[in-house]
DNA sequence: TCAAAAGTGTTGATATTACACCCATGC
DNA sequence: GCATGGGTGTAATATCAACACTTTTGA
């Protein structure tokens, strides 16, 4: 059955934009590449899809293999598959996007023994391909996508400060926002749980625990209430 | 140079959701199969990308040689490639959506013969492939495009009625719009051009026509407007 | 006691909703 | 003259934006 297709096919690989969040930046997780085209230049995560594989499979297998992450939020981003992508052949790329919390995922060594290294989004290298255009798509995405769709706590710990979920939210639009205002907003829409926990160890009034419940989310959802920022 | 990567590759293909409006529809156009697998049943126009063209280049080609139909506004959608869609072989197909207006293009029989109809999204026939799941996802984007993007005036020809415009925005959300509150917020805007024409041959007052200015949006976007139904 | 961030309400402006009647036209 | 859709305004309500001080804690 294989190959009833009888023409050339352009090769098909993922790629994954995977952002993280610390307490100055958003970051990206860039490869380095030890083999041309681009050999030395950073890249994203990605590979090519076997023939047994579902796409989202692909980009979370290369994923691990390359960095360790895994369990993410990955939500398929575009398909980019200008000819000339790539130098040497024609490879269409189905590109991903992913949310990690820094705190709780480490990445390990790439098992291929590649540096994997996070970057501000404001200050990354020189990128192999069309990666830069890929980050480009996803960045819009996520600033799009944040606001209508309760994803940010995804790059925050499962317990979280108001604070820092406005500091999310202003470093991804890149817009300052009302600290009363936004705690308004945030707390009307019943979706955190106050976990009665404070911070720890902070130099400063300690702040309220907070959980986001995705089982309220999907509730409220339902019965249709449209979450927006 | 080609077929440096020396890997089984899937096989690439694009379909394309083209999403039409007449006076009491949404409607989808579909093309019957005349080979199997799936020989006799619907299906979205579509078909395999050459090695030297552009996703979107393919999209286009193979709507025209389906339908005649070119120049429309074209969005790629989501790629769907889980193993076994195609019963045949493992295929990825590259989804997009078009939008047109039903006055303005009329669909030409199909160069290779095949039939070519239009269908209300609420009584669409079996489909082919996973093509039932692709129109799905394409319904849902239009829903959450259409209410953030200009992209309605697609589906109208260029000089429209305001209650046009409002049985349009009905149709595609599946809800009531007040007729008043519609025409404030559309009107304040002021992304129409009145015309100062009037419908003819209707038995009934004559509506002014207006015209979508592409021109005042882009100016009002850069300038941070959001245009918002 | 100082620095640093947490936490908290009110007000005026703006936007949204609900709602009903007369107008123009062709038949 | 009647059926059909075109066109119009207002008042009540809800939402949003702007804004400053007190509290808590550790160093």
């Amino acid at each position: 059955m294989a190959y009833s297709y009888k023409y050339p096919r352009p090769a098909l690989t993922t790629d994954c934009v995977v952002f993280g969040l610390d307490d100055t930046d958003l970051k990206i997780l860039l490869i380095q590449r030890d083999q041309p085209p681009f050999a030395g230049e950073w890249a994203l995560p990605g590979g090519f899809v076997q023939m047994e594989e579902s796409l989202e499979t692909a980009a979370r297998r290369e994923l691990e293999e390359e960095t360790g992450l895994n369990k993410l939020f990955l939500e398929q981003l575009y398909t980019f598959g200008e000819p000339g992508r790539d130098p040497r052949d024609r490879v269409v790329t189905v590109a991903y996007y992913a949310l990690v919390n820094l705190q709780e995922h480490a990445i390990q060594a790439a098992t291929d023994a590649r540096a994997a290294q996070w970057f501000p989004v404001a200050e990354l290298p020189a990128l192999a391909f069309d990666h830069d255009r890929i980050i480009h798509t996803a960045l819009k995405r996520l600033q799009g996508k944040v606001r209508y769709e309760p994803i940010g706590f995804e790059l925050l710990p499962t317990k979280f400060t108001l604070s820092q979920l406005q500091k999310l939210y202003e470093k991804i639009l890149a817009q300052p926002l009302d600290k009363r205002n936004f705690r308004k907003k945030i707390l009307s829409m019943n979706l955190l749980i106050d976990l009665g926990e404070l911070q720890q160890d902070v130099a400063h009034r300690a702040a309220r625990l907070y959980q986001f419940d995705p089982q309220k989310y999907q509730t409220l959802k339902q019965q249709g209430f449209n979450f927006e920022i």
